[in-house]
DNA sequence: ACCTGAACACCGTTCAAGT
DNA sequence: ACCTGAACACCGTTCAAGT
């Protein structure tokens, strides 16, 4: 709802950054990213192929502010999954799972141009995963549970990469389709929750009775 | 060794399905899928622009050969992962892991072609990870794993899940960039280890005191 | 400030023709 | 059976010219 003013009725004034923003999303979305082709993306606009260079350096520069779009709602998503969830530290790290997941499932254009390695020395956002406030969120809450007795009490650093790794990979599985023709999960909120579960419960369990 | 036999100066006989194969994934390991092509590679190997079709149908077509090529391999290094280690369910399965993010990370141009989204349906590689032998050896180390009391009673599924998102994710991450300006590892082996030995020890810490 | 449309180098793929 | 080389449609990017 905030400031996006649409003129009426044609694109070419508007806001023809964020149509392409947003049709880009929808094609790797549907055909992944080699599909994606800013000449079809002009096509599509009603605009001719020189007026995307007008919004974006090079189709990286698009990819990039697509992955930039994507980390600050991923960091979003798992504020709320935390602030969803219950105060303990166990629950909240539940919650950041459950977001980091959700995120990626309902976003998996944006997901699949995040983690490429062509991009990851070019992202401008300050709160990237691999960068800060996403990862900074999964660490204190790791040191929570560690603090209360809900996660091993070793170096946190290797905790914070298995959780890490746990959902990122699961929702990479699922999104490359390596999970659906297995007899493992049926739809997208079991895998969230069974994932996010089972690993702070094992975390926990291990934690309780670790030195 | 096998029966490869090479003729001598020139590549217009000898193995070009071989050297495209070769130089293909030699390619992506450096830079990235989107960095392949075709015509490139007819280049390198000194033949035309059509000579390539003659032993693949399609770029796509020599993706998924290679994707067959990986997860023959990857299966492999699991197999030997298990060999090298310890009889007893969890060092089984601490094997199998080692061997899943070994091979990632030593062919890293093989890896980021196997799962990607637009191949998943035309895989024909029997033992493909997602389909077959890999998943088979990871379900049965999980159930071993339950037997003997080194891993939580409940449904298996949720933990082989568990244990394949955690290597999966772990060399996705890796391979792709946003791990290496982390305080997590810092090199391969380190992660490899790390990461099969932490889910292990949790999953059988959980284990050996659940119901 | 934003857009057009022609231009260039490159790519995937096809196909008649060669050996 | 395998390779050539021209051809076609498509793509990313640039740039003078328009409003």
């Amino acid at each position: 709802m905030p400031r996006i003013a649409k003129k009426s009725g044609t694109y070419h004034h508007g806001d023809l950054r964020r149509v392409l923003l947003e049709t880009a999303v929808r094609v790797i979305d549907h055909d992944g990213l080699s599909a994606l082709s800013l000449l079809a993306l002009a096509r599509k606009a009603g605009v001719s192929s020189g007026a995307p260079y007008h919004h974006f350096e090079s189709r990286e520069q698009l990819l990039i502010a697509i992955a930039d779009e994507g980390f600050e709602r991923l960091v979003a998503e798992m504020k709320r999954g935390a602030a969803e969830a219950n105060a303990d530290a166990a629950s909240q790290l539940r919650g950041l799972g459950l977001g980091y997941i959700r995120f990626a499932l309902a976003h998996r254009g944006h997901f699949r141009v995040m983690f490429r390695t062509e991009f990851q020395r070019h992202l401008s956002n300050p709160h990237a995963v691999p960068g800060g406030e996403g990862f900074g969120m999964l660490r204190d809450a790791i040191l929570r549970c560690q603090a209360e007795g809900l996660a091993p009490s070793g170096d946190p650093m290797s905790l914070v990469l298995i959780a890490w790794s746990c959902v990122h990979g699961a929702s990479a599985l699922w999104i490359d389709g390596s999970l659906g023709n297995k007899p493992l999960v049926v739809d997208e909120e079991t895998l969230a929750t069974m994932i996010s579960s089972t690993i702070v419960q094992l975390i926990a369990a291990s934690g309780s009775r670790a030195s």
